[in-house]
DNA sequence: ATAAAATTGTCATCCAGATGACATCTCTGA
DNA sequence: TCAGAGATGTCATCTGGATGACAATTTTAT
């Protein structure tokens, strides 16, 4: 009963069913997301702002670029950063979007590296940014704090390994809609007032059909008719300028492999 | 003079060339496969494994599953620990080789989630098994330690994010170039004797071409046949069980885009 | 308010790479 | 040492999506 590593597709029923799917790690995705900011206590809070600076950003703003060198990490107060990079063919991928709490800018605190990424202003946004010599003396003096960066950090690579799997065994159509699952369930803080159904989820972010193309690594086309079948299906709806998910269900399915 | 982030590939002449490709975060990757175990003090690497148990695994044993509760971190003692996960399709994807003194399973610590992913024995190996609440108490009390962790994390979450950008953007050969470089890049410390050329690198790990399929993102028959015509343009060749890159700038052309 | 710029929708076309099917070749374990 | 399992090579075939090209909208700046 040895569990072979190199299995072939084939004798994969060792799975059990539904195991994946639907909330593969849910509690991922928060906690990957998670509000580094209100989770501290207040004094930590005071301590760590007291030496921050705080931007102001327009949509669009660039904070830093590939190549940069870094000296900071940020903490978004408000709005959202976008953070992405540009591959050697010129095509642009998304890794993540950051919301108000959300801390980034920390994968170069250690090693003193370059930023490998851009990181752009996805509306008009503020954050606070914190030279890396005083984070760094920050969790030292707060170990709960660097527990808690820890636990941040874990979460994302727990995240990105989700999205490296997908990427790497799911169809577009499937991509799509973890996509968007995803991104409610991160987003679902702030629930738009336009919510009908009961089980209705809000993807309360504005997104063009070619940010969800850079997410998802296809191209707009793609992107602009699968939304228009899973809009057709009654899965999602247009509300202003961004989407609802009417049939989480149907989402489900489709990430679950069932064709349905 | 404004960076767009939207901007389509037709803009992109602002990224300067070759900035990318070659060493993309060369010094990225051996921080995110680091020796965490010989980075600490002797006093610290004592503390650490007097709480650990130290388990014998024979090539292809199972450490954990997903689904398994987690309560272990693990550091490696020697060999090769395989993490991978199984899509509901039944795709498997690789998405880390643990190496001596690298440490994993970290990513469940704080979250206390269960386990998402497979480790299996990639080779004979010996880990060392230290139970969560241990480690973070020891965290707890080397803070040094805590930043080492950071570190890692870090390192790992910028390798992640670009393989995550060769998935969604690059052909499947400039994925399995880059996966070579990678992989020669980390299991560089053991070159074996058979290198001729100066500049030879050697992949000092043993893997099928599923397998490589399995961390690129592609079929076993497109990995054969990709293999094939890098050996006859001299750029790769097989020894004993291995591969070596015999040209680097072959394989550095390719993952720049150029079609050489 | 209006022109310019971005975004969306919809095709018809093309191709990288997946699939399935075999024929070797090479290990591994009894 | 030998059989069976696993790994490689090599096809011929098929298809999900990429590409390029426009027209129709919607947004954004002036």
């Amino acid at each position: 009963m040895n569990y072979s590593a190199r299995a072939t597709p084939m004798d994969q029923t060792v799975i059990e069913p539904g195991f994946f799917g639907l909330d593969e790690g849910d509690s991922d995705w928060s906690n990957a997301h998670a509000n580094f900011l209100s989770s501290l206590l207040p004094a930590e809070t005071r301590d760590l702002l007291a030496c921050s600076q705080c931007l102001d950003l327009k949509s669009r703003d660039q904070l830093f670029r590939a190549g940069d060198s870094s000296d900071s990490v940020y903490v978004v107060a408000d709005g959202c950063i976008r953070l992405f990079q540009v591959a050697s063919n010129g095509r642009e991928t998304i890794l993540w979007f950051n919301f108000p709490g959300e801390i980034f800018g920390i994968a170069e605190l250690v090693s003193g590296n370059d930023r490998q990424i851009y990181a752009v202003a996805n509306e008009p946004s503020r954050v606070y940014s914190i030279r890396q010599r005083d984070f760094a003396s920050f969790l030292g003096a707060h170990p709960e704090a660097a527990m808690k960066a820890i636990g941040i950090l874990s979460a994302r690579v727990r995240a990105l390994g989700q999205m490296l799997v997908g990427l790497a065994s799911d169809s577009v159509e499937a991509r799509i809609a973890k996509l968007l699952m995803r991104l409610a369930a991160i987003s679902s803080g702030n629930k738009c007032a336009a919510a009908s159904g009961a089980d209705e989820m809000c993807v309360n972010l504005r997104l063009t059909h070619q940010d969800i193309a850079n997410m998802v690594g296809s191209s707009r086309q793609t992107v602009t008719s699968t939304l228009a079948s899973l809009r057709n299906s009654g899965a999602i709806r247009t509300v202003s300028q961004h989407f609802h998910i009417t049939q989480p269900d149907r989402l489900r399915c489709l990430l679950n492999g069932y064709v349905a």
